[in-house]
DNA sequence: CATGAATGAGTCTTCATTCAT
DNA sequence: TATGAATGAAGACTCATTCAT
């Protein structure tokens, strides 16, 4: 709706206390009291935003299949961090309100955030046990592993989208590769060279 | 001080923006006027709070010392994670502050967070970058990787702290070797066990 | 506006710093956020009020017109008088706020005041200048007279509105002759007493 | 006293409502408690600053001596108004205070004012009123008159006092002769009965 | 006499929310 | 559906005054 695609930028923009309701009934064009025709407060408008984006972002996120014509483990973790990854830039707003705002804001949301990155780290211990058993990855501590794993995308994801102001020149697939990297084979150098190419 | 002991607890439970002066001076026991006496405002409290845990954190944080009688880069940089997960362990607090409210509060302490977080990725750029020339690390992008293994360490320590209760019956070391073996080696499989030692 | 004229009474009887945005909306009978619905300020709201009064009483001070079909002079400068001192008496409250509200206010409103007073001034300077020019009036120090004559004028207006309560009762021609008397002739007795009406 | 003495300029510099106890004993150099040790508020102080004042300028205001071998009555009021503009003068800081900040107050000290000025407007009426019994005044009306006379001294002061920098430059003698000439003689030219008429 | 830490009543101002039109 | 004037609870902050040392 209009009036959701205006409140996101402002949130994006402002921050979720410095935005008023005034800040976002300007935005939309509306007055004051049609504000909350459509919404219960500024709370709930908030809330369904990143509802939406929660959705958008879990969609492709979804436990590794293990079927034996299923591609292998490691190729699906990378289209799970590609797709998070471009849905995050492809929603530079949304991703600024999830990755700063809705931290600490009530106890209520932080449960929401809780369960979706709980479902994300699900998926990931799941991806590193399987991944063990087909004896493609160490034998990790799931459960720490799987928050650094988490941890390292959302790191750079953060800088990413954040920080830089040149956003949209990144080359994503290079970033991907380069996180992949870093999570798969970490900061050690090849055992045998020879052997490898990056 | 007493106030400033009270005030990181109210803050660290309900948060920057919902935690009134009031709250502030009824948990310090102290009059209005008294809290306007020690600090200029709300905001210069928290502040206050937040500059004391960074300089805490950063105390340790240090260039890895490349000089031939230096303990390997790598044991430098498993003292700073053990140092900065025992800091943040140590004062839980504080810690919640810094990963939950002290992000997209304003724009001077974005600043500020922005400084803290660069000085550590710094450091961890330089590392990389010295134990790739050392031989001792993979090439690798050291921008996207200090984010990773920056954020490796902060979601860890996040949940650790913030999510669980129970975080004094950590093993602190245990989770110290888990986030470096996981950094340093990533998933994968060691390609010939036979020839490595840890 | 029915704000606006409570305000005005609230001002003059308690002064401006002992009015508090309690006793305004008290007086005018609305909720705390409606008075800054329509001001922005409670300064704001006496600016406004005093704004009003000067266009009301400068409204009338206008230069002397030396023009050979205008009335003389001295019959100008009575109806300036006449005017003032009848917008005085019909808007006591807005008067005491000027004559005793509104100096030392804050440098802004000092200003505002300089400006009214030094226009009033002005027309006074050169009412004796063109005065003395056509041989009606004696030769005087035109900016220490001017001063002279607005202060006979405002002390006159101060005492007849703020001291006395029974402003109403006051034949207002009366007193304007008698200032303008006073103004014209002075003290002295006339030279030639039987040459001269009163 | 010391704390007197700085108060004043700080009064004088501030304005009485701008002004704190803060400033107060920072420009005396004395502790907080100290001061209500000789003071018993922030009102105390600026009363007795003011109370002094009004003793200072009444000194010299006295009813016109009316004995055979007393100077005539238009002498001693020029004395008067001499010195009153000197000790004005002399006493910038108290002056500014008398002028601009003791008026609207409050109730008490709204009287002392009107006391006190109604001591001086008794004066100047009486003045009038002898005057004209010995024929050296116009018969006029001594209540309105005396307003006129003493506004015309109150406004020049004023000007002379608070909006001019370069008070000390005056000539208080030509300032006085100028006050008197005005007040005596008025605008108007001098009669020539044998070349005028009215 | 002197101090200054502590007080708390009181002030201005904001803003999410409601409801009569 | 749409409006926007009105609301009032709640918040941050000030400062004259006190009193134990």
């Amino acid at each position: 709706m209009q009036v959701l695609d205006k409140a996101r930028v402002v949130f994006a923009n402002k921050g979720y206390h410095a935005t008023s309701i005034t800040d976002l009934i300007e935005a939309a064009g509306i007055a004051r009291g049609t504000f909350y025709l459509y919404f219960d407060s500024k709370r709930a408008i908030f809330d369904e935003l990143l509802e939406h984006f929660f959705a958008l972002l879990t969609r492709e996120v979804r436990p590794v299949d293990v079927s034996p014509n299923a591609s292998p483990p490691i190729e699906q973790l990378r289209a799970i961090v590609r797709h998070v990854l471009h849905v995050l830039v492809q929603n530079r707003d949304l991703a600024r309100l999830v990755l700063r705002e809705a931290v600490g804001l009530d106890a209520d949301f932080d449960r929401k955030l809780q369960d979706f990155y709980g479902r994300i780290l699900a998926v990931i211990q799941h991806a590193l046990a399987t991944g063990h058993s087909l004896g493609v990855a160490r034998r990790v501590n799931t459960a720490v592993t799987s928050f650094c794993i988490l941890g390292s995308v959302k790191e750079l994801a953060y800088h990413l989208l954040v920080t830089q102001d040149v956003g949209e020149l990144i080359d994503l697939d290079a970033v991907t590769r380069e996180v992949l990297d870093f999570n798969v084979h970490g900061l050690m150098v090849p055992l045998d060279p020879g052997m490898r190419r990056s």
